[in-house]
DNA sequence: TTGAGTGTATTAAGACAACTAATACACTCA
DNA sequence: TGAGTGTATTAGTTGTCTTAATACACTCAA
């Protein structure tokens, strides 16, 4: 399922669940498909059984999977983990814009960043 | 001119350099003028002189302070450090607009958001 | 009820980076 | 030339991150 790699100088529980995010996003794992276990994918990848559950803890605050105590983890539905990220990254950018507001960054500034970065590739606003 | 808190575990540095940051904010030190030598705030501080010439490198690093190698520290002219942090603050708010962008934040909502940071206040967008 | 399978919590060891100090070097100017 | 200034190198201490060892708690089928 995955491979670690040891020349990358990541920590592998960012390696796991970076590539299990990748998995998700591909739809390589279907929604509410179960994942393996803690213990058998630390068993798989020869890791200790906490690394992968630090991964999984990561995967279910980014809202990719969700957990069930005692049965296991399981992909999350279409989507979710989408509105989660962008939710994210919209309080993110909101925070920044904020901040240069307050540093003095313009009205007609700013909009010129807007369509700088939403000319940059085809209108792809819906 | 400084005092440390011993019981603010942000480094000793950074605390140097937020203050002094702070001082030049405020207009309680002019431009061009004349900054304490490493050595002499060093002593004020009990520090070592190299922590206050890490805050020193920070400063001028952010457009607060210049150096003049051999004969001391000065206050950057008005806004010299305004225009540094506007540029740093800009760049951030850049890259935040594209991962948004990039997790499917439409032009609609960025555009709201603007208008939404941009109204808070009274128009000083000049 | 029980035991195998599952996730969770606590603690500690090792590696690594950050912070600070000690010290020596280099520049300026009276 | 020497006193005052900034700069560079090196090393010790401290704290944080990563991972592992281990014990605990929950679920469900037999």
């Amino acid at each position: 399922m995955i491979v670690l790699d040891y020349r990358d100088n990541r920590p592998l529980y960012e390696q796991v669940t970076e590539k299990i995010a990748h998995l998700i996003i591909c739809g390589a794992l279907e929604s509410n498909s179960k994942l393996p276990s803690v213990r058998s994918l630390a068993m798989d990848l020869s890791v200790n059984p906490n690394t992968i559950q630090r991964a999984y803890a990561q995967l279910e605050q980014d809202g990719y999977i969700y957990t069930v105590l005692g049965r296991g983890n399981y992909v999350c539905g279409n989507n979710e983990w989408k509105d989660s990220k962008l939710r994210e990254l919209s309080r993110e950018l909101e925070q920044a814009m904020r901040k240069a507001k307050e540093a003095g960054l313009t009205l007609q500034e700013v909009t010129a960043m807007v369509d700088t970065v939403y000319a940059s590739e085809e209108g792809e606003t819906k």
